[in-house]
DNA sequence: TCTGGGGTCCTAAGTCGG
DNA sequence: TCTGCCGACTTAGGACCC
């Protein structure tokens, strides 16, 4: 805990949604919905309009589509969000070299470290520039909150969502958190939050005065420690800026379960590779191996595998993960598949010697030639979060058209211009025809494979951004020291 | 109508070596 | 050599986060 409220928490509001409004002004206003698809889609976000059918995040989709029938359902479109994300991230960037970026739309700031804030009044003062800098260049509003840890910057900006900004001023923070339930406090959760109401404890004040020994006794030595120090309003973790990824995983849910055994072990080695695919793209190695398997019940289980030394080859990635595989009971079908890669090593040229004996020595113990084959393969699938179809070759019409013009994805089209996609089926794609700074547009609906349709890339949500170059204006001296040895890269 | 995908951290039990 | 203890590591699962 820091004497001046000097953390600040960026987080952006209905991040994909708004995005996806921004991009599409006839959804401005009106319900939207961003999330998987399919029969077994979860919502990623919904607007606030939509929120006010009762529709939240993780939400089973189908029960969103009875809260919220009329609402606009899409897909997400991280390439976009992504987009937006480096901007807003570029401005963080601009206030500190601490800046810790905890996913696409939110992120804490050091601005003590950044030398931009001092004091309540500076920082105050900081956080409204962020938000009409953000609002300028991404057309996107975000909440911030501010104070002297990262725990109540963090409650901080949800207080004051949606477009808002607080602070919590130093010595606050006691009489503020007390009446708050316990799920306010990080690393409360659903079965943490059921736990301590069994034992009689609903506010936050409740786990304060129940002391941390019996919070220890509860939740154990690690989580009811640090409850117990979040409770008295005790946080001095720091801003980090730059963490390394511990895993790489990749998983998917099938639209039906899967009960052929040969199937489950294709799409076993299938993840694999993709998942080897993401650890070379971030140049690293790993050294145990994890199967997920989520079966008919949604009872959840995982084996692992750790292996001599660290390995970013498909084949042994893929025999490990079919490995595993061997010891799971699968029949009631299976729901998920996963496979992961713990254990991560920076990719480093021993590594390839080493890789390259190995393999000579497998291939010359079992004789087997592809051992050493490279896997070149880049399929640069972007497959996002919908489900898998369980048999692809027996895809209905609709769900190749749903697959060829995904809902909410850009079209270009050669006599009407930009426009997107608003449904798909029996042959026919519906376009809307609008851009994010053109007024609402018109539909118009062609045949699914109509040669003046093309998919397009999404457009920037401001055409001509204002200038904020030179912004903050006034850079203390401090600045130019730090931000060198710091690394916070900026483009 | 059930319940995504990508992660992190913690705990507990078993094993192994010194 | 036997026994006990400790620490490190592996494995599985659970909770939590966005």
């Amino acid at each position: 805990m820091r004497a001046a409220p000097t953390i600040l928490h960026l987080d952006m509001d209905a991040f994909y949604a708004s995005a996806e409004q921004a991009a599409k002004p006839s959804l401005r206003g009106k319900p939207v919905v961003v999330g998987g698809l399919g029969p077994r889609g979860v919502v990623a976000t919904a607007s606030y309009e939509a929120r006010r059918f009762g529709v939240h995040s993780a939400m089973p989709m189908a029960q969103a589509r009875r809260l919220a029938p009329n609402a606009a359902y899409l897909v997400p479109r991280f390439a976009l969000y992504r987009t937006v994300s480096d901007q807003v991230m570029e401005l963080l960037g601009r206030l500190s070299p601490l800046v810790e970026p905890l996913s696409l739309d939110e992120a804490f700031v050091d601005l003590e470290a950044g030398g931009v804030a001092d004091d309540s009044a500076s920082a105050l003062a900081i956080g409204e520039q962020l938000r009409e800098a953000i609002e300028a260049v991404t057309g996107l509003s975000g909440s911030v909150g501010l104070a002297g840890s990262k725990m109540l910057a963090k409650i901080a900006s949800e207080e004051a969502k949606p477009d808002g900004i607080l602070l919590i001023e130093p010595g606050t923070e006691r009489d503020l958190l007390a009446p708050m339930p316990v799920r306010t406090l990080p690393g409360v959760g659903p079965a943490t939050a059921d736990h301590l109401r069994r034992a009689g404890m609903t506010t936050v004040n409740d786990l304060a005065e129940a002391g941390e020994a019996e919070l220890v006794r509860l939740l154990g030595k690690a989580h009811g420690g640090s409850l117990h120090r979040m409770a008295s309003g005790r946080d001095d973790r720091p801003v980090v800026a730059e963490r390394d990824a511990k895993s790489v995983s990749v998983e998917d849910t099938f639209d039906t379960d899967l009960h052929d055994r040969v199937r489950v072990r294709s799409e076993v080695e299938r993840l694999a590779d993709r998942c080897v695919q993401r650890l070379r793209a971030a140049a690293r190695s790993g050294r145990t191996v994890v199967l997920k398997v989520r079966r008919y019940d949604f009872s959840t289980l995982t084996r692992s595998e750790t292996l001599r030394g660290p390995t970013d080859d498909p084949t042994v990635v893929r025999e490990a993960a079919a490995r595993l595989l061997e010891s799971v009971d699968t029949t009631g079908g299976v729901r998920l598949l996963g496979v992961g890669v713990t254990g991560l090593a920076d990719f480093t040229q021993e590594d390839l010697f080493a890789q390259a004996a190995d393999e000579r020595t497998a291939a010359g113990l079992a004789g087997s030639a592809e051992a050493a084959a490279v896997a070149g393969a880049d399929a640069g699938t972007d497959a996002g979060p919908t489900t898998v179809p369980e048999e692809p070759e027996q895809e209905s019409a609709e769900q190749l058209a749903a697959r060829r013009w995904p809902a909410g994805h850009d079209v270009r089209h050669d006599t009407y211009g930009h426009g997107w996609v608003q449904g798909s089926g029996v042959g026919r794609v519906t376009v809307r025809f609008e851009e994010p700074e053109s007024a609402p547009g018109r539909v118009r609906t062609f045949r699914i494979d109509d040669p003046e349709l093309q998919p397009a890339d999404p457009l920037p949500l401001v055409r001509n951004p204002a200038d904020y170059s030179s912004w903050p204006a006034s850079l203390p001296k401090s600045r130019s020291g730090p931000v060198a040895a710091g690394g916070v890269s900026r483009p």
